[in-house]
DNA sequence: CTGATATACTTAGCTGTGCTAACGAATATT
DNA sequence: AATATTCGTTAGCACAGCTAAGTATATCAG
């Protein structure tokens, strides 16, 4: 009778999970490699192509978005201001605020590095077949929305 | 294998290996919370997981699996062996080499922590659509091989 | 067998990223 | 005006990555 179309999914979760998990851990070693030559470490790219994409934010909003204490985020933009790649300065209304914009360099560097990143990956999917990338374009969306509920 | 034909594939590859790849580093940010209460590292886990799989082996092989320097290794071995998990022993045929295998504990904690690191992530698989953790299943595996040849 | 070279690992010392605790400055509340 | 809260910084710890240089063992040429 049940037929199921809900859960007979408890079986083949932990198998998933497991594959997932490992694949995310040696995919992105291997394309840790790639990075080095930017001069920009992961956590600092990471920061940067937050602030380039989502605009300008306070110092507290943007370790919020990269999951970090906020002592963790005042070093990363100050490793940030240093290489000129991003700028601080406090908010006129409340002064208590630090607001953090990209500076041109600071975008152009971001996508340079991020274009580098990602060639290889880029690279190996372009070799495989059109349906299999489909069902990889499709499984990344439904991971995004996934992760969001973790 | 995958060789056989040259799709069209160009265009919609950088969009997929952007998401990948910001996936990838999201979901595993949120899993590394999990982890700590294990008292066992992201590096540590994964090196005394390899060594739990796959058997002992040298500290240079160990290094080489976890594409990391010898000295690195030196140092999470070290760290490992305080901890107990793991043991270390000259090799009887060649003194210069180091051989790591894992203590009774350390099969022990290792399963433990990856039930713990694992478990938000298959609670979360479980409640969507068994089409979409299959659609997810078959990506993992496309990944896997895929990260072969990156 | 001896001396040179190669290999496997360790030590030393640097950079960078994560944390908590404690603090200063600015704002909000009472 | 006094107190509490919020935002960010500083200080100080642990750990993980690296390179360069050192030690011990193995191997090889003569």
């Amino acid at each position: 009778m049940t037929r199921a179309r809900e859960p007979v999914n408890p079986e083949m979760a932990p198998a998933v999970a497991e594959r997932l998990h490992r694949v995310a851990i040696s995919m992105l070693r291997r394309l840790r490699t790639e990075d080095r030559r930017t001069g920009l470490s992961g956590p600092r790219a990471s920061a940067l192509s937050v602030v380039v994409f989502a605009g300008p934010m306070t110092l507290g909003e943007l370790a919020a978005a990269e999951q970090v204490r906020a002592p963790t985020m005042t070093r990363l933009v100050q490793g940030l201001v240093d290489q000129g790649l991003v700028e601080r300065e406090r908010d006129l209304v409340d002064a208590r605020m630090v607001r953090v914009r990209a500076t041109a360099e600071g975008v152009r560097l971001l996508h340079e590095g991020r274009a580098r990143r990602l060639a290889r990956l880029e690279q190996a999917l372009g070799r495989i077949p059109a349906r299999e990338l489909r069902t990889l374009g499709t499984a990344s969306r439904l991971l995004e929305s996934l992760v969001r509920e973790l």
